[in-house]
DNA sequence: CGGGACATTGACTTACTTCAAAACTCGTGG
DNA sequence: CCACGAGTTTTGAAGTAAGTCAATGTCCCG
């Protein structure tokens, strides 16, 4: 049974769209984007990960990556072979059960995604995806309420399906509200409830 | 082992986002739509099943369903429960297998929904609905040009991110670029090359 | 044949985008 | 150590795609 850890230096690629399926990949530090592009050059962030998240399965039914996996700063994921994990699985039980939960809360989270790009105003949008990110962090035992963004302005906007300048000026406007304190990418959430109060459909 | 079989009338539930995760399902005849909802009231489509498509899995994480799966016809599904995949899958690799390509497919089809959601304009959201629902048709021997919708212009918008009026203004536009033939939920797909045009961005 | 749900179309409004300019951040080299 | 410049973020003003509101048309199903 090989495991091995991988290096990816911020910026670089772990697999492309299109690359050959062959592991899965289990961040271990540091922090990524998951990226779906068409031939026309459009693009949507899909997700973020990080510490613990899996990465790579939406590659098992083709064989082939449906993303570019990129590092959003200095990381480190293990290396899971799908031959392995399969064989494995057969012989754990759990492990099974664990890759099936996995595939499954990414599904949820995809729902949600679309919940988000179909049917909320930028505000909301905002609010339930830094809302996400403090909880994501909190779970894994770092501050809820003060955290620094890995990803770019319009890194955020593609993932929430609005321009750079929008997901800028939502930012200031729940600033200029007191829910939270921004400057570039550290974030203050100093009002949680209220941005829950957001993102629950309050014109407030 | 126990398979069996079930029937869902027109407007009927399947199950609930809620209810308890035991069994997933696989449409046998008929069509459903898989629906997300805020404790707010907002509500999204998330995809639409056909004959051959597996339902609810989404609710292996949590135990829970996470969407609401509503019959849009009279359908008939087969019922497999979970306890008994998990068991069989461990026998039988090839099943194993086929269930985490089955979910690997939806995630990727979640991609392509986040990818329509987040960047592309009414037109070519709606030409891309068209064309994935001709090619699921036309891969189950259906014809690839001439379809009835099962879903109204509401459940088209939900799933694409747009108002009912918008979903039909784009229908009426297409029509009259020549690319199709609507009448009510009859469609008439007479210039696919045309439509895929429309999804690739052409301003035309 | 009549009533209710669904679909189409039009006129007007709005949330977000686009285009443009200024300010901040940070690494590099003079 | 400070200045420069590239990349990013913020902010403003004007434009536009889609939403809203409302009226009319169409199709079933009883």
């Amino acid at each position: 049974m090989v495991i091995s850890l991988r290096t990816v230096l911020h910026g670089e690629t772990l697999f492309r769209a299109g690359d050959r399926f062959e592991a899965m990949f289990q961040v271990w530090t540091g922090f990524f984007k998951a990226v779906v592009a068409t031939s026309r050059g459009r693009e949507q962030v899909t997700g973020f990960q990080m510490a613990g998240d899996l990465m790579g399965f939406e590659g098992i039914d083709s064989g082939l990556h449906g993303v570019d996996a990129i590092a959003l700063e200095d990381s480190q994921v293990c290396v899971i072979p799908y031959a392995n994990l399969e064989a494995l699985g057969r012989e754990v039980p759990p492990l099974q059960r664990h890759l099936h939960r996995t595939m499954s809360r990414e599904i949820l989270s995809d729902h949600d995604a679309m919940l988000r790009l179909g049917s909320m105003h930028s505000e909301q949008r905002v609010a339930a995806f830094l809302l996400s990110l403090s909880d994501r962090l909190r779970k894994r035992g770092f501050s809820a309420s003060s955290l620094v963004l890995r990803m770019s302005r319009e890194e955020i906007g593609s993932y929430l399906g609005l321009k750079l300048e929008t997901v800028s000026r939502t930012f200031s406007k729940l600033q200029a509200r007191g829910l939270l304190f921004v400057r570039q990418r550290q974030i203050q959430i100093t009002d949680p409830a209220g941005l829950r109060h957001v993102l629950d459909g309050a014109t407030v």
